[in-house]
DNA sequence: GCTTGAACCTGACGCGACGGAAGGTCCTAG
DNA sequence: CTAGGACCTTCCGTCGCGTCAGGTTCAAGC
């Protein structure tokens, strides 16, 4: 008298209501399912009301198991409906997942560290300004626009290698030189003199310090360059200088490498 | 001859594919912030051409630095229209936002453990049957709707506590308790025998064992309770005994349980 | 058989931040 | 004058459902 639960004819049939109680899902998501072919009721009552077999309902909770492992829809079904519930294919998919899973949440660190560390900066009663707040984040995107992420990684190493108090102390030496630099941009030096020869020379020995050396260091140098020259007005806006005589200065100093590369 | 860039009259005037590639969006995504007033162009031209003014590609910077915090389009118009910058509202829509993404972070830590986790049984060899592989999945997912969270991590810092080979030990148990109840719930065996009362009476002391004591403890039992009466069916699927009768056995033990709270 | 309230049905819109395409207008250089 | 590139608006699609709206069916009590 063993009631083998038969391949489809016998057995228990369940209203939508009953499954979705049982299951903690709502009619809505299981209409879903049945909509886009992911689970539809074997049956259908003569007036059109579903009825779901015990095959339904097992192939529900293997639909609910793999949502929450956070794969989609279309991946359940396409794992589901494949053949002979393949297990290569399965673990290539939950692979994946994985993979996909970590590259967020480095992602994710990221982001959480930079939110953490302008908190901190706002915390630190150091940034009374809402503009100038404000301005430093424009800043920071347009760095974060003009490198990729490993030359950022790779300027971030060689900060924390050179310390605070260098990173401090080439500030106020870039600061001077700046100064001296719209003096003779004020003055028209001509871009072969000696004077201002020697200053740009001081800047880009300045800017050689924050790179690292060989063929990535060169790639972020140029990067570097490229971000003052499309980007010298929004940084600018950050400095304590007008916006259009630093755009002067970018340029200047571009005359005066060219003239240095002529008359070497 | 100062050129002070006055309040919108005087200064360039950028076209959307300008905009674009100056700050690396696309024209479709500027179409969008002008469409639901996040950043519209402050002038057209007479044919309805977008023109842009200085103001105007200064918010966008903001609006993309805030985007790349994470924010909302909407968070970044309530605070970058919000009165005069609001330094206060800024903090506070950050330290949310941080707060968000760090429980976004706890969450995808837990899914990638899990993956790791399954993965690794997966590769273990030690399980070649794929039906057995998607019944454990189908156990998980009822194990993780029937408790909380916060219930499941003090099950899992409980068998932690006891060490594997206690865990190992108590299955062993178990499966014993299990065979020798079934035989008694074939034969008839009263509920008020004294020696089912015995089973039984291990049978709740070992799973108090999985427990900690306390309030918590007893909501944590009557979950596990409630998990065995409502899914009995799933559960039993992945034992070696017929779900029919694990279903069976779940209501003798009630039974038994009953008996001895009225003999008492 | 009738009524009533719960359960069920289909169909449609909405969300968030755009991508992409269709179909037309405008601008500029040759 | 023409070609092609830049620009315009409008609309559909994405993903996983939630949430109506408006109608039908079911089960129980009278």
């Amino acid at each position: 008298m063993v009631t083998v639960t038969g391949r489809d004819g016998a057995g228990r049939r369940w209203s939508i209501g009953e499954v979705a109680r049982a299951s903690g899902m709502t009619v809505r998501a299981l209409h879903h399912y049945d909509e886009i072919g992911l689970l539809r009721a074997s049956e259908r009552t003569a007036s059109g009301h579903r009825r779901y077999t015990g095959r339904d309902v097992r192939r529900l909770y293997r639909v609910r198991a793999l949502r929450t492992l956070g794969l989609s829809l279309e991946e359940i079904a396409d794992v589901l409906d494949g053949s002979a519930d393949d297990l290569e294919a399965m673990r290539g998919l939950l692979a994946a997942q994985l993979h996909g899973l970590e590259a967020h949440a480095v992602r994710l660190r990221q982001l959480t560290d930079r939110l953490r560390g302008l908190l901190e900066r706002l915390d630190g009663a150091s940034m009374p300004d809402p503009d100038q707040f404000m301005t430093t984040l424009e800043m920071i995107s347009v760095f974060e626009a003009s490198f990729t992420p490993e030359q950022r990684e790779q300027l971030a190493r060689r900060r924390a290698e050179l310390g605070p108090e260098a990173v401090e102390a080439a500030g106020l030496e870039w600061k001077e030189l700046v100064e001296e630099l719209l003096r003779h941009v004020q003055d028209g030096t001509p871009a072969d003199d000696p004077r201002v020869r020697e200053l740009v020379g001081r800047w880009d020995a300045l800017g050689n310090r924050f790179h690292s050396t060989g063929a990535d260091g060169e790639r972020t140098k140029a990067a570097a360059r490229r971000m003052w020259e499309e980007h010298s007005e929004e940084l600018g806006r950050s400095l304590p200088w007008p916006a259009e005589r630093m755009r002067e200065l970018v340029r200047y100093l571009e005359r005066v490498r060219q003239a240095g590369r002529r008359g070497h």
